[in-house]
DNA sequence: TTGACAATACCGTCCGGACGGTACAGTACG
DNA sequence: CGTACTGTACCGTCCGGACGGTATTGTCAA
């Protein structure tokens, strides 16, 4: 079916790239073409627009996100769903996973792009706060992750190492004793 | 000395409205000058590039910011800093003020225009933890407002009313009793 | 006080280049 | 044969920026 069958991914990879790299504003499709080793026709074949290119970035970033979220679920010792989450986000903030930037992108593009992002963050926030007994702490926790990851995709991260470790440790805290 | 003496903000606002409205990707000159009743010579008059006129409007945020809670500061009844911060946070959050959504454009087009905002941040975050009791507190406020904030720019908010304000009373609680 | 000049604060136009997108002929794998 | 591209050529638009012009106001020597 596909000669290579992973193209797709390498245009998805190369647009997340130049919109880290050169600032969201300068993501230009001939530059995508260029950095996934392709032509510009082949870009243009697998994604019609801008906007779908865009739009596919955001799907993938969720559910890349979304799919390592249930496996840990369903592999995890039936923790609460706001332990699993926390767990996951610390990890992918930890482990200097590139920060999402293709995100930016869509959101400067058009910020209905960004649509879904909020449905996931909706439904995520609901099945963690069904498995949860405080709400409150849900909520906290939840935003205060949400603002870590920000200052990552925004590079304007401003808490030291030690600092990090013991938000992290507060948050973790408040999972267990409400 | 100036014909016009505000002009330099009418641009400036005119800039933020369309960043927000447009979409940063959208910001263009051309449509700056026309929003604000202006050429486009006097636009460059007043701001030589592009990238200065996003300068500006980063140091402008920053700047009415800092202001607003100095002001509190100084005529506050000696309530620790953190306090003020949350409290001046929440009221822009509450009365739908506008998100400065010219940081958007400043990011998509040059990450480093950023830095003044980090630097500020971290200032803030370093007298937040002077007159405090609790530093990991402080961090979860912090980022927790950080993280509605960005909610607020990103246009994926995504708490309810009763939730928003659940979630506020718990960090109002957490600034009281550590 | 006035005439000469300069500084300020803009206006309006133009340009080279880049951008998103189209079109289409060719090609190589399976 | 069809799928999955490559490669090239091109179009209309928009963009950032440069530039020359101009009206108003300020300064200051004669």
């Amino acid at each position: 079916m596909t000669r290579r069958k992973n193209t797709r991914d390498k245009i998805l990879k190369a647009a997340a790239e130049l919109a880290r790299t050169e600032g969201s504003a300068h993501l230009s499709l001939d530059a995508v073409a260029a950095r996934a080793g392709i032509s510009k026709g082949g870009l243009l074949y697998n994604f019609p627009t801008k906007a779908a290119l865009l739009k596919a970035l955001v799907q993938d970033h969720i559910e890349s996100f979304g799919q390592a979220l249930e496996e840990r679920v369903a592999a995890g010792e039936s923790r609460p769903m706001a332990a699993e989450y926390f767990r996951l986000a610390v990890e992918e903030l930890e482990k200097a996973k590139q920060p999402p930037s293709g995100l930016l992108a869509a959101l400067a593009e058009d910020p209905e792009l960004l649509t879904p992002v909020r449905q996931f963050n909706r439904r995520l926030l609901d099945r963690m706060k069904e498995g949860s007994v405080d709400d409150a702490s849900v909520l906290v926790l939840f935003l205060a992750l949400e603002g870590l990851r920000c200052q990552k995709l925004f590079g304007t991260e401003v808490l030291s190492a030690g600092e990090r470790a013991l938000v992290l440790a507060k948050l973790g805290a408040m999972l267990g004793e409400p």
